[in-house]
DNA sequence: TGCTAACGTTAGCGTCAACTGACAAAAGGT
DNA sequence: ACCTTTTGTCAGTTGACGCTAACGTTAGCA
């Protein structure tokens, strides 16, 4: 059902780190150099390098080299495994609901758990 | 844009861990009492007790007392902000395609960046 | 009141993750 | 060849996180 478990988990992790975030939304709209990304906060280039290789390894952002520049760019696939997740997550819940109402209009059929 | 940006961020932080993914999918088609869930992983009812603390406090799952047992359940709500955050990213890319386009058909326009 | 069952809470420990500073590598210009 | 620009990589430190074990708490029952 999940197209891949590892992969879906480092995205996962990836995403908990709010400066990630902000990262992948920077280049969502644009492609950046890892400077240009770098200048955008207040920690060191070094710190925002690893973040770029972090979001590359989790295949959220693209990396393309240009010169002695590398130009980043986000990766819309790469949310795939946490959209799966979410509407896994929905789906289950109206069953849940569904299944309450077909309960209760059924009489008393046991819904017995694992 | 976005509802409650500390509870996003600690909905994210309390997805970022396997195991309470695995909790919330356990409480999604059913409500569970803390050692019901505790019982189908390895870990001590303890490490269970406070990933749920983390997902309660995230909005990720409702607490019902039942004399000395709490029962638990998912709350879609919860997952909300991820939601709007994946969509956003979503229809940012689109408009970089949608701009690249747009680009490309009237010729050259001097895209230039930050 | 005394006892038991079901949970939460605290203290302590080990591990991982984020950050900084110094160094190395690759590409381009003069 | 030399120097600059742009970036990644390595070592080391600090703070956060997940786990366990022992203790405290609440609800129900005799």
């Amino acid at each position: 059902m999940f197209e891949d478990e590892s992969e879906t988990d480092d995205a996962f992790r990836a995403l908990a780190e709010p400066r990630r975030r902000a990262i992948l939304r920077l280049v969502a709209t644009d492609e950046l150099a890892a400077g240009e990304i770098a200048a955008a906060f207040d920690v060191t280039r070094t710190a925002i390098s690893q973040h770029l290789t972090v979001l590359r390894e989790a295949g959220l952002v693209s990396e393309r080299r240009a010169g002695t520049r590398r130009m980043y760019r986000a990766r819309p696939e790469g949310l795939d495994g946490l959209r799966e997740f979410l509407d896994a997550m929905w789906s289950d819940a109206l069953d849940v609901g569904r299944r309450l109402v077909e309960a209760e209009a059924a009489g008393d059929e046991r819904t017995d758990v694992a």
